[in-house]
DNA sequence: AAACGCAACAACCGCATATTT
DNA sequence: GAAATATGCGGTTGTTGCGTT
């Protein structure tokens, strides 16, 4: 770092917390929200003599202490309508998570990243068999939905490995839109719509 | 039992925009 | 109106825990 040798180094800055919270940072943060309400985030991290920045409590507050913060789980409902929004939205992840009652933007994006990103890169292969698109309104997937540069691909049941049947969309202009729904939550869908 | 790889997730960072001074 | 500060968003990274070798 180019710190100039008589520069004047802000001790509190240097000392700001960084890194997983405590449990004590937790109650004093939950505590102090409850006394005097959120926001103003940087005089909220002073006042309450948390080592913090207030990015760093608003986003602790926000993802993970807040009370009606759903954290885990996410329903098969959920599921559809994260694929429904991201393929409509793309990297909206506030966007998206506002129609999600509970859950937040980071928590989808993690979401994205880890369950259903890593897919895209079979996509690669992935070739156009409009014939296969499925026409399914009861999970919101109807062939009419895309437009023409909307790909898709249907796998068999792989004898092998007992993996069911997977249906893959994406749209070509947005690679970002991506769909796969594989046997087991097609199934779990079905039941929920009562078919 | 130890080492390794990977998935999941919490939290940070940089940037853009909004708000305040 | 300009500068400073705060907020919000999306991308990314570091850590942890679990399964496998």
């Amino acid at each position: 770092m180019n710190r100039m040798p008589n520069t004047r180094i802000n001790l509190q800055e240097i000392e700001v917390r960084k890194g997983p919270w405590t449990m004590e940072e937790d109650h004093v943060l939950i505590n102090y929200i409850s006394v005097h309400g959120e926001g103003v985030w940087n005089s909220l991290a002073r006042a309450a003599g948390l080592n913090r920045t207030g990015k760093s409590c608003r986003l602790r507050w926000l993802n993970y202490l807040k009370p009606d913060v759903r954290r885990g789980n996410i329903t098969p409902e959920e599921q559809v309508l994260i694929l429904e929004l991201h393929a409509r939205w793309g990297n909206r992840w506030s966007k998206i998570a506002r129609q999600l009652p509970g859950r937040t933007d980071n928590e989808i994006k993690n979401y994205w990243r880890t369950r259903i990103q890593k897919k895209l890169k079979q996509a690669d292969m992935i070739q156009y068999k409009s014939e296969m698109l499925p026409d399914n309104p009861s999970m919101g997937i109807s062939q009419s939905n895309y437009s023409s540069s909307t790909l898709a691909d249907y796998s068999e049941p792989n004898p092998t490995t007992s993996q069911g049947s997977c249906v893959t969309i994406f749209n070509t202009d947005s690679i970002n839109s991506f769909w796969t729904i594989d046997a087991d939550f097609e199934s779990s869908m079905q039941s929920l719509h009562g078919h």
